[in-house]
Order: structure tokens, then sequence, then C-alpha cells
RNA sequence: GGCCCCAUCGUCUAGCCUGGUCCAGGACACCAGGUUUUCAUCCUGGUAACGCGGGUUCAAAUCCCGCUGGGGUCACCA
């Protein structure tokens, strides 16, 4: 296996088209071609691939290049970048500019010069007519291939229309002898020259086609080594007989196996869309469907009319309730579901709801708010908000009956992620954006998707096989001698083990201004509710029971529940404070006495506190530590109670345990 | 369907090039124990694979052929 070592003048690229996310796929080609650079010594470079102008967006472009400069792929040549202060790419040796659709000038001069010399010609026949004669071959189960009918046309005459500017495409004279791709991974693969046929260079809008495109720009680029997904392979021929047409060196190749599902499906954007198209089939019926349509307004309208904090806390109520009511709802539509849906809010029982306690206030005080605002603003009285209400409706109401119908269409990914939030359904993660929301590390996401392909082959000390690793180590110890062959399923489950650890290997000031940043953007009542000084301190309860920056938030849950509205685990409060002649309770109360006179609350002095009252009842541990625990949180479940207390503080322990004592007061001996 | 690529535990893989040290090693998951005031972490142990059939050879996971299976590709997308 031939990997060259160090060389300063190796480049390797990344070529993305922005017509969407970062696909997971597209991160992990970007990583090993920026390894590979980087253990050569060499650069990487980062080029928009743009050249499809239907489908390409500028807003795409952006979100790919901050998911690369997130998971700290940082490109030495290409678009600039500001990522938080640190300035990425630029065009130091001058080989940009970096979007295809600023070179179009480099295109015309390389296709013109094919023209000119006979290696390239005009072609005038429609789309149309191809599609036709591409059928027919089809229904002759033949494979079908440009016959060259254009180049039957002669030369004189073909340059006469193309001065005119007959509308037409640009064909490549494929020439007529084997290709051997020399795969520095998959070692030679040589296909026949019956495989091709003229391939198109230029497009009827007078854009290249990729593979003119990206044949030109890797020359110009100075790319030395192109490491790909093996989807290309088939291509290379292509690129090869253009390179050598244009007098070109050839680059190195190495074709990568393709990531799949684990049922072995494709990884595509799509999963989601089917993810939440199942459960909407599950859950709804017609009238559901307005119902899910008077919610996403309700949600717009809400977060338009109210601040941010409080359109955050009533919208999930509401999404919740209407989803109660919606199997009550029949046969009601346009503005009247929505009457129903809100003027029912406050006779339905909300203590089941279960975002109900995560904001820190009381059933009762949520019941107040929540008639004052479906009174005051949500329902709107006003005959101009009625008919703009029941516009709305009807339009969503079609939009989303439309895509339900339609099963090949795709609902918009803000819309989905917000429909996967009302079900409390899990979208599956897909592109980087996706992983990132659902708080994974980009050393774990890395680390992982390195491994998924490539291998150290190289022991720990005590005998295991390395597979934690850090980017640095991949920067200088990757090669394509490490690479498998076969194609391989992403297993999100040991993607799951890998963030654990990463989390875990966190100290508690990187976990806080980790798990703060990322609730910035995606879970703002957690940035709100506790700052990043306080996650410090939340941090040792926090890091080993969560497996994701998201599910953090699960374990801290106590504390967002107000001290009165704790829902109490009735087998906890049995097992812990009832059973046996309720010695529970009793040293529950006496416990409760001393702790009043007590101010040290810091997690070891409480430990302490605790295993000295314990010593001093003749008691173990568990005989105090579990009523406390069960009176503070409600569960017999939550992290060492030294945090757990400290958490809280001590009013709220206070208030708590009493709180307890009079509901176990009132509770039966037996279950 | 034509052409091309690939094939070791459920999953990711080491071993294959340079056949014997492999009744196949590691990780994740799973199961059983242990530590612990609960949960989690952590520790110990366990279940589990060379797709099938032919060769070559004293000897094959390792080399060859066929089959089967998986994937890619057949666009004025990239």
């Amino acid at each position: 296996m031939t990997t060259p070592q160090t060389n300063p003048h190796t480049v390797t690229r990344f070529a993305p088209s922005p017509t969407g996310h970062l696909h997971i796929g597209g991160a992990r080609t970007a990583l090993l071609c920026w390894a590979f650079a980087k253990q050569a010594g060499g650069r990487f470079l980062l080029r928009i691939e743009d050249t499809d102008q239907k489908r390409s967006s500028e807003s795409s472009t952006k979100g790919i290049l901050e998911d690369l400069a997130w998971l700290g792929i940082t490109w030495d040549d290409g678009p600039e970048l500001d990522y938080q202060g640190t300035a990425i790419g630029g065009d130091s040796r001058k080989v940009g500019p970096y979007y295809q659709a600023q070179r179009i000038d480099l295109y015309n001069d390389a296709i013109n010069r094919l023209i000119e010399e006979d290696k390239a010609y005009p072609a005038f026949e429609t789309p149309e007519e191809l599609e036709a004669k591409r059928k027919e071959a089809i229904a002759a189960k033949i494979g079908y291939k440009y016959d060259r009918t254009a180049l039957q046309i002669p030369k004189e005459e073909r340059t006469k229309r193309l001065a005119a500017g007959q509308p037409h495409v640009v064909r490549f004279i494929m020439p007529n002898e084997s290709i051997t791709v020399e795969d520095q991974l998959l070692g030679d693969v040589t296909i026949k020259p019956e495989e091709f046929d003229d391939f198109i260079i230029r497009k009827r809008d007078g854009f290249p086609t990729y593979h003119l495109a990206v044949t030109v720009d890797d020359a110009l680029m100075g790319v030395t080594h192109v490491l790909r997904g093996q989807e290309h392979l088939i291509n290379t021929p292509r690129h090869v007989a253009l390179q050598t047409a244009l007098g070109y060196d050839h680059p190195v190749y190495a074709h990568m196996p393709l990531i799949f599902n684990p049922d072995g499906s494709k990884m595509s954007k799509r999963d989601k869309d089917k993810a939440v198209r199942s459960i909407l089939k599950n859950e709804l019926d017609d009238p559901g469907v307005i119902n899910l349509a008077a919610r996403s307004i309700l949600t717009d309208y809400l977060e338009i009319k109210h601040s941010t904090v409080n359109a955050l806390i009533i919208a999930p109520i509401l999404r919740q309730v209407a989803r109660r009511i919606i199997k009550q709802v029949q046969g009601v539509t346009g503005f009247e579901s929505l009457r129903v849906v809100l003027g029912n809010t406050h006779e339905v029982d909300l203590s089941g709801v279960p975002y109900l306690n995560d904001y820190g206030f009381s059933r009762d005080e949520w019941i107040e708010k929540a008639k004052d605002w479906l009174v005051e603003d949500a329902v709107g009285e006003s005959p101009e908000e009625i008919v703009h209400f029941n516009r709305r409706l009807e339009e969503q109401k079609q939009s989303i009956v439309g895509w339900l119908k339609d099963k090949k269409s795709q609902a918009d990914q803000d819309k989905l992620v917000e429909w996967a939030d009302w079900f409390g359904i899990t979208l599956p993660e897909i592109e980087v954006e996706d992983f990132r929301r659902a708080g994974y590390l980009p050393e774990a996401l890395t680390n992982y998707l390195a491994l998924l392909g490539w291998n150290p082959k190289t022991k720990n000390d005590d005998g295991t096989d390395l597979e934690h690793f850090s980017m640095d180590y991949l920067a200088s110890h990757f090669s394509i001698a490490g690479m498998g062959k076969g194609q391989s399923k992403f297993d999100r489950i040991k993607l799951m083990s890998f963030n654990a650890g990463a989390i875990a290997a966190l100290t508690d000031e990187e976990f806080a201004s980790r798990w703060h940043h990322w609730a910035t953007s995606y879970d703002t009542a957690l940035a709100e509710r506790f700052s990043q000084q306080d996650m410090v301190s939340l941090a040792p309860a926090v890091k080993t029971r969560c497996k994701t920056l998201a599910d953090g938030r699960s374990v801290i849950g106590f504390a967002f529940i107000a001290d009165d509205a704790i829902v109490y685990d009735g087998k906890a409060v049995h097992k812990a404070l009832i059973k046996g002649d309720r010695k529970g309770l009793e040293l529950l109360k006496a416990f409760r006495e001393e702790l009043a006179e007590f101010d040290d609350f810091t997690p070891d002095a409480i430990e302490a506190k605790v295993s000295a009252f314990a010593e001093s009842k003749e008691v173990g541990m568990g005989k105090i530590a579990q009523p406390l625990r069960v009176a503070v949180t409600g569960a017999g479940v939550s992290p060492p109670l030294g945090q757990t207390l400290a958490i809280l503080g001590k009013d709220a322990t206070l208030a708590r345990i009493d709180g307890c004592i009079e509901h176990t007061q009132s509770e039966q001996t037996s279950v």
C-alpha cells in the first residue's frame, strides 16, 4: 500500500454542494480528507460546488461552514469564516475563488480549448428528446448511451450554430479505451470504454457540470489527493480522461466505503420526515390534522405576542392540552376548534402535563397564568383576527394534508423539529446540525466518525485496542492503510457511549461552559434558569448521569419543580417513609429540626451532616438518606444527597421536607 | 438488468498482504456478579463471528475460483 508519509505539497479538498445541511457522511469525508492532509503536513482545501443554480443556497453554505468549524475541521484554503474569534480559510496560495459559480470563465476557457482541439462538441438536442431516447432504450432493455447525433453534424455547421447562440450543451468526446483507476484503497479498477458515452461538460444554462468543474478546479487548485465516497468511483475514469485531454496531472485517488443506517438503508434526511410522518399517521385522523394546523398557528402567534419566556412556557402546555382534547374534538373546524382547544384548557387537569413542572411555578399559578393568557391574548376577539386565523388555519391544513398525502414530499426541517418536540419523539440524527441539537460533543462525534472506516491499529497499555483519540492524534497518525473497504452501519448507541465518555472527561468548568452554550441555542428555558456559574456546581451531579448535553436536564429535573408542586412517587414514599411503622418519617422529622440550625449548604458538609445524624441515631445511611431524597425530589432516585440538597439550597430543602411530611401524614399506612 | 466495489461476534473492528503462534483479540450493546445512601459512574466475569461451496497446501479467517448476500452507478444533480 503506497501511503505517502510527510509531503508538504499534499493538498486534499472537500467540495460540498450547498443544497442543505452538512450530512454526517459528508462530515466523515471531510474529516478524513483533513486528517490525510494534516498527517502529510500539507493543506486542506474547501470548495463550494454551487453550479446547480436551482438547488444551491447561501444559507446552506453558511451552515456547512459552521458545521465544519464546530467539528474542528478547519480548512487552510477556502471561504473565509470567523468562528468564535478564529479566522478560518482564506486564499494565501492565490488559487481562489472557492465558489464554483465565480469561476465560470476558467471553465469556459477549458471548454473552449477542448472544442478547438476537437475533444468536445456542442450538441443541440433538448432534454425532452434525450429523455425519449432514454426511455426507448430502457423499454428495449438496452443500456442507454448518447448516440453522438450532434457529432454527425458537419463541424462548420456546428460552429455556426454555436456562434449564432443556439441553445446547446457541450459534450466531451470520451476516448475509446479502457481506463484504470489506481485506487490507493481498492487497488486498480479498470473500466471498459463501453461503459461511457460523451458526457455533458457544459449545461444549457452555461454552467459547467460537476465533472468538468471538479477536474478544472482540482488541477488549478493544486489538489494532489482525492479522497471521496465510493459513489464517485465510476466517475473517476471520466475525470481521468478529462485530465489527460486538458494536459493536467492526475491526482491520487482513494474511494472510501459509504455509511448506512443500522437497518442497512441509506442515511437520508428523509428519515426525519418519515419518523414524524409515521407518528402523525398513527396519532391523527382528519380532525387531528386540523388541530395540528391550529397548534401550529397558535405557537407562532403566542411566540410573537408574548415575551420569549412566556411563549416558551405556555406553548408546550397548550400543545399537550390540545393533544388531549384532539380526540374529543370531532368534526369541529376552523376557528371554532381553536376556541374549543383554548376554552377547555383551565378545565383540564394539568397535573399530568409533562412540561408543567419544568418552569418553577406551582399548579395553581399555572392555571391562573394559562387563564389570563388565554382570555387576554390567545383567542383574539376582533373580527379581523378571527378572519386572519381562519385563513391561516386553512392554509396550514392544506399544507399538512398535502404533505401527508404525498409521500415524496418533505416537510420543512424546522417544522419537523417542532412537531417532533410536540409528540415527544426523537428525530434520527442525519446531519451535523442534528447531532449538535441532540447534545453531542464535536470531539466525540469526530472520534466516532473517524473510527467508522479508519482504525489506528494500535494497542493501549492494558492490551485493548486504541479507540478513543483526539483530533490531534488523528492529524498525526491517519493513513489510508488503516482504512476499511467494507461499508459500515452507523451505530448511534456506540456514538452515545463515546459521547458519555467525552462528557465525563470534561472538567466541571468546561462542562458548564459547553452545557450553557448548548442550552443557549437549544434549550433557552434551561439557560435562563441556570447561569453558567450555577452549572459549574451542577456539573458533578450531572456529568456522569447524562449521555448528551440534552439529557442533562432530566438529571436535575427536580430543581425545575416548584417547592409546592412536587409529584410524589407513591411506591418510593411508602418504601422510604411509611414502611416499618413510619420510622422513615420520624427520622425525617428529627433531621429537619437539626437541619434548620445548619447553614453550611455545600455537598460535602451536607454529606457529613447526614452521616453524623445516621450515626447518632444508630441507623445506616440509607435509613435517613432515602426519606430525605424522596422528600426533596418526590422520587427514590437523584444525584448524591449532598449535591441534591446543595442544588436546592436550604430554604427550598426545608420547604420541601415540610411539604413531604404533610403529604405523608395524610397517606394510608398500607398501599 | 449491465458495469463496478465489498463480505470476521447483533454493531464497529483487529488478524488477511508476508498461510501455522487464532478452538479468532478489542470496543459498543446485552447478561450475571461486585463497589455505592438511591441512580449513574466504576470494577470483575460471561454469551456471541471467520456467509456458502469447491479448490491449492502437511496446514486457510488468511491464497484461487464459483455462488449467495450487501452496496454503488447508469441525469443538462453533485
